[in-house]
DNA sequence: ACATTGACCTGAGAGC
DNA sequence: TGCTCTCAGGTCAATG
């Protein structure tokens, strides 16, 4: 669950609640499991005595900084969330590292399935690397050249590469349907099948989409109504053209698409019958 | 080198 | 009611 936009959210939450405090206590849990690469024993000394004075974001991951040089890395998994708060007693189920702050506040790193990961590091450029990650995918500088050059040569189908966090990190199973389905390209669509202009679309819907998540806190019932990201489950339908949207095993997940509006397996597809498709204006005020 | 599949983990819900 | 099965989904090791 945690993609981009859910991650991004959670940056800007915790640069809002945990800078410049100081960490007095540490208490982790699970951490066989939780734990990558750092001892608890080491995690709770860089941390202790600490404070946080930045936090980043790399595709699905975030670094909090603390004033050392160390950064506190955390990835979400699918179920994970920070969360702060004062009272002890209202301290969320399966928290797995609680941290305590010398103003009483808490927080907290959930994760429920424990998919998540906590780890530290010293070089967030070098962590990003050894993950093999590949371009966050609203850098600036990830442009439609530089997309483009992303893909090239891959095989994949387009559902698969949008999730292949070495091409582009980011992007999990939600938002690829939505972008796919906002540049109106078949989820299984071989990338290399792709022509130009369904490559040009798939870039601006991907921006598109992840910056709209984010301006809509990631609130599905704010979304643009022409989106089928909240129409996802049993009998949800297109919400361009009514017809009920497919579900569909592809590269190993669950896809949604509507099989009007994402024609293809084909070779490369238009969809001149779809003129507003991935370039409908940003919405609402605010 | 690249692509695909299954395991990891927990809880909810379906079916018998 | 209680059991088993399936599903959710990010990532990585194993396999093709």
């Amino acid at each position: 669950m945690p993609e981009l936009p859910d991650v991004e959210i959670f940056r800007r939450y915790l640069n809002a609640t945990s800078l410049h405090q100081e960490i007095e206590r540490v208490e982790i849990r699970r951490s066989r499991q939780m734990l990558e690469g750092v001892s608890a024993r080491t995690l709770r000394t860089r941390l202790e005595g600490h404070a946080f004075d930045a936090v980043r974001r790399h595709g699905k991951y975030v670094f909090a900084g603390l004033d050392g040089g160390d950064w506190l890395v955390l990835h979400f998994g699918m179920t994970g969330y920070p969360a702060y708060f004062r009272d002890i007693g209202r301290e969320p189920p399966h928290a797995r590292l609680l941290m305590g702050f010398a103003n009483g506040f808490h927080l907290a790193y959930v994760s429920q399935r424990m998919f998540g990961t906590i780890s530290m590091t010293d070089d967030v450029e070098g962590f990003v690397t050894a993950k093999r990650l590949g371009p966050d995918a609203l850098a600036p500088d990830l442009d439609l050249d530089a997309f483009r050059g992303r893909l090239s040569g891959r095989r994949a189908t387009a559902k698969s590469a949008l999730l292949n966090q070495r091409i582009i990190a980011g992007i999990g199973n939600i938002y690829s349907d939505e972008i796919l389905f906002q540049a109106g390209v078949h989820p299984s669509l071989r990338i290399d099948r792709l022509d130009e202009e369904a490559v040009r679309r798939l870039f601006h819907s991907m921006k598109r989409v992840l910056n709209t998540a984010i301006e809509k806190r990631v609130d599905p019932d704010r979304f643009p109504r022409t989106y089928i990201a909240p129409r996802r489950g049993p009998g949800g339908r297109c919400p361009k053209c009514g017809r009920e949207l497919i579900r569909e095993r592809i590269a190993g997940r669950s896809a949604y698409y509507c099989p009007h509006h994402q024609k293809g397996r084909r070779g490369a597809m238009t969809v001149r019958d779809c003129g507003s498709l991935g370039s409908q204006p940003p919405q609402g005020a605010a």
